[in-house]
RNA sequence: GUCCCCAUCGUCUAGCUCGGCCCAGGACACCGGCCUUUCACGCCGGCGACAGGGGUUCAAAUCCCCUUGGGGACGCCA
């Protein structure tokens, strides 16, 4: 604990990929426990492992932290920028006699684990260099010198308490022979130094976690909370791949989900409040407590988030959506008409689309014209219409292109004709949007305006003439 | 294989901490119906679960044990 008692929490990608939707869900929680108790949310980045590291990785994983909301108050702080500074304190350990230099091989180590493996026993280094006495020497790695007896145990905020057996545990490489330290150093070291007093994390380490307690007991430090949230799988049951579909965050962006659909998506998985299903931001705030996070895994469902986004497609300000149409727009190679019109298209469509990729999809005769599919215009713009379509359109062409006075123009043809609604409907619709499903026809003339839809119903009148 | 963790409808979950209010509630999906200018939206209704077995107790989804199933970890990755 802080020394004030305020919490401080963090996120610690390694920037070796995507921010996955599994990492988002665990920052999603650790910001959420900061923002909750009024606390800090600390940003790191893990770039320990310089052979996989690198700075695209970590850019796109910030930028998807920042779609999704989630304001750090510290960082971002890449520990390969610290390297000197556990190293010092690996330097603490072996001075003080808990840890010592190794010279093993990785195909020797390689080679015994697979030994172990087949005769059905655990993997675990067999101590050969730890009273050997070695210095620092090339190829040579720094391991921890644990206790083979006894047990270690931590309380999880969420798993409860977990007790291991220290002769499960083996000496674990604190610095690699290049010289960088390795996570269950790293991550003890800045936890600690850093103050942070809640670790929240991946279910998939609490195995390290006992290991991590050991090195803060060699170092003297106080433990932090622990919480370690379940893991997200698959609908196969398996940890969630990319054979599962779609696992980076900004795949869903790109897909045109909306953040805050998939922010209460993902806190829904492991984590509830009773009922409710839909969540404001800071509803989530005020209500999310690390306490009532489950304790087991959750399934994927991408038809509850497709939900989701319909719901705050339809509940959102239209406006807002509009201005996120253009780069999909541009992805189609339509052309980008202005915000307000776009407003006017999200509101008569946002009923039908499920994603902003669908809303450019479904409303394409919206951005560009195209002369309807034959099938249809022969099955719609037929000759016994004619008279009343050739009708119609006169009145619509000197009819102000508002939905109300648009309805009224073709309600007083019905009442003159005595026709139904039904009749003209279809062969309108096709008219103006080259297909048979599309928002009402009103909203559509409307929105269209004039200059946009008079065309297309005359060049739907001409099909029929040609027809007779 | 060893160790750790988990176990309510197909899926996300409420209920489990403080056993009775639960022949188990909500949501997604699915299936019907209503509304209707298409499709949707909306509304109404339906289908559907306490993994199995032992205990403890007057009483168990709720507590204990075992079995089974699932996940995770066993790296000079994090």
């Amino acid at each position: 604990m802080t020394e004030d008692g305020t919490v401080r929490t963090r996120f610690a990608p390694s920037p070796t990929g995507y921010l996955h939707i599994g990492g988002a869900r665990t920052a999603l929680f650790s910001w959420l426990h900061a923002r909750h108790t009024g606390g800090k949310f600390i940003l790191r980045v893990e770039d320990t492992d310089a052979q996989r590291s690198t700075e695209e990785s970590s850019l796109q994983i910030l930028e998807a932290m920042e779609w999704l909301g989630l304001d750090w108050d510290e960082g971002p702080i890449f520990q390969s920028k610290r390297l000197d500074l556990y190293r010092s304190y690996v330097q603490r350990l072996l001075d003080e006699g808990k840890a010592y230099w190794c010279e093993c091989t990785p195909d020797e180590l390689e080679a015994k684990r697979k030994t172990a493996l087949e005769k059905g026993e655990k993997p675990k280094y067999d101590l050969t260099c730890r009273n050997k006495g070695l210095g620092p020497g090339p190829g040579r790695v720094v391991r921890i010198a644990l206790p083979s007896s006894g047990v270690t145990s931590f309380d999880d905020m969420i798993k409860g308490r977990i007790t291991v057996d220290n002769a499960e545990l083996d000496d674990f490489i604190l610095l690699r022979s290049d010289g960088m330290p390795t996570y269950n150093l790293v991550v003890v070291i800045d936890d600690a130094l850093m103050n942070i007093t809640h670790v929240i994390r991946g279910d998939d380490h609490v195995n390290n976690t006992p290991r991590q307690v050991l090195i803060y007991q060699a170092f003297g430090f106080d433990l932090p909370f622990f919480a370690h949230v379940p893991m997200i799988l698959g609908a196969d049951k398996t940890r969630l791949s990319k054979r599962h579909g779609a696992t980076s965050v900004t795949a869903y962006k790109d897909m045109g989900y909306l953040p805050e659909a998939l922010v209460n998506y993902l806190v829904r998985l492991s984590w509830s409040h009773g009922d409710q299903e839909i969540f404001s931001r800071q509803e989530l705030i005020d209500l999310f407590d690390i306490h009532d996070v489950g304790r087991s895994a959750a399934v994927f469902n991408p038809e509850k988030l497709l939900w989701l986004n319909h719901h705050y497609i339809k509940t959102g300000d239209p406006d807002r959506i509009a201005g996120l149409l253009p780069e999909f727009l541009q992805a189609r190679g339509y052309p980008v008409p202005g915000r307000s019109y776009l407003t006017r298209v999200v509101t008569d469509v946002r009923e039908r689309t499920k994603t902003l990729e669908e809303v450019v999809e479904f409303g394409d005769f919206y951005f560009i014209d195209r002369e309807p599919p034959e099938d249809l215009c022969e099955k719609f713009f037929t000759p016994e219409i004619r008279d009343v379509f050739r009708l119609l359109v006169e009145k619509i062409e000197r009819t102000d292109f508002t939905k109300d006075a648009l309805e009224e123009t073709v309600q007083s043809l019905l009442n003159e004709t005595g026709l139904k609604f039904k009749v003209l409907a279809q062969p309108m619709r096709v008219a103006l949007t080259g297909k048979t499903v599309s928002p009402g026809i009103f909203e559509v003339l409307a929105t269209l305006g004039h200059d946009r839809a008079i065309p297309r119903l005359k060049r739907a009148l001409s099909y029929m003439e040609k027809e007779a």
